[in-house]
DNA sequence: CCTGAAATTTGACTGAG
DNA sequence: CTCAGTCAAATTTCAGG
């Protein structure tokens, strides 16, 4: 599918604040309200746009510890193996497989360092991992964009 | 603040979809609508929740590449400054602060690898910036929620 | 794009714990 | 005094023309 300048507009737009009125953001981008939401919706049949969430502060809600880790894994390892075996673990966020050294890079919130140290024994203890390098995130400096599903 | 179960359970369920009314999530969590709001809006004033935003499928959008890049800043850069140096780039979906030898790690999402390539060599170029080292996303394998500031 | 009906959001008021 | 429920007004959504 192919967007145009207004479809990206929108979603900007959507993706500062998701609950802006239609109205509103068509006097932004220069459209009435059912205007927009007609590209809306055609974004969303697409998949352009997969849902609508919420952005948290992970303090709030208990996780006040974010890492990310590097994966090492033995050979003969799929990505859905990967998948799989990290899916298990809620303190997961996110997890890509990428160039370089590693072979994926994972997201993790935990509660704190201790419990973010279990979490790093018990991944670094899974069949496929040979070893791993963690980073602590400091302080988050920017954070814009969501993408994948639900769950 | 403290989050007790119904917070928990009312941010669990916008987190699915941020779209769902009031008098459902209500239904779901047994409130009526306007408890339910009650309470969302005082997650909002207390940060617990810090906006509404879209989850989005970056390949549809035309982001069909993503990259890690890790930032080695000169001495004397304060997190203030590289977020401030970056909030300009709008292909950088995140960045972070981290331990370690890097300074900073940084999400970017490019239409393709040459674009990454200009962006990165921007990137390099800004005054607070010694040198960086990237690493390309393969394929994303998990993708679950969202934290931080619509900035 | 405009209009009218339906649904949702939102605030005020009231009562229970 | 805090928190939830009910009701009514104002917006917003959404299907017609």
């Amino acid at each position: 599918m192919r967007l145009n300048d207004l479809d990206e507009r929108i979603v900007h737009a959507l993706a500062e604040d998701a609950r802006r009125s239609y109205a509103d953001i068509g006097a932004q981008v220069g459209l009435s309200a059912p205007a927009v939401k007609r590209r809306v919706d055609r974004l969303l049949a697409a998949g352009a746009i997969t849902g609508f969430t919420v952005r948290v502060d992970p303090a709030a809600l208990g996780w006040e510890t974010e890492a990310l880790v590097e994966l090492y894994c033995r050979h003969n390892t799929s990505p859905e193996d990967i998948r799989r075996g990290l899916s298990r673990y809620p303190e997961v966020a996110s997890a890509s497989t990428v160039t370089g050294e590693a072979d994926a890079i994972v997201q993790v919130f935990a509660s704190d360092v201790r419990h973010f140290e279990r979490v790093l024994e018990r991944i670094a203890g899974e069949q496929f991992v040979e070893r791993t390098k963690s980073v602590l995130v400091l302080s988050p400096l920017l954070r814009r964009y969501t993408s994948g599903s639900p769950t």
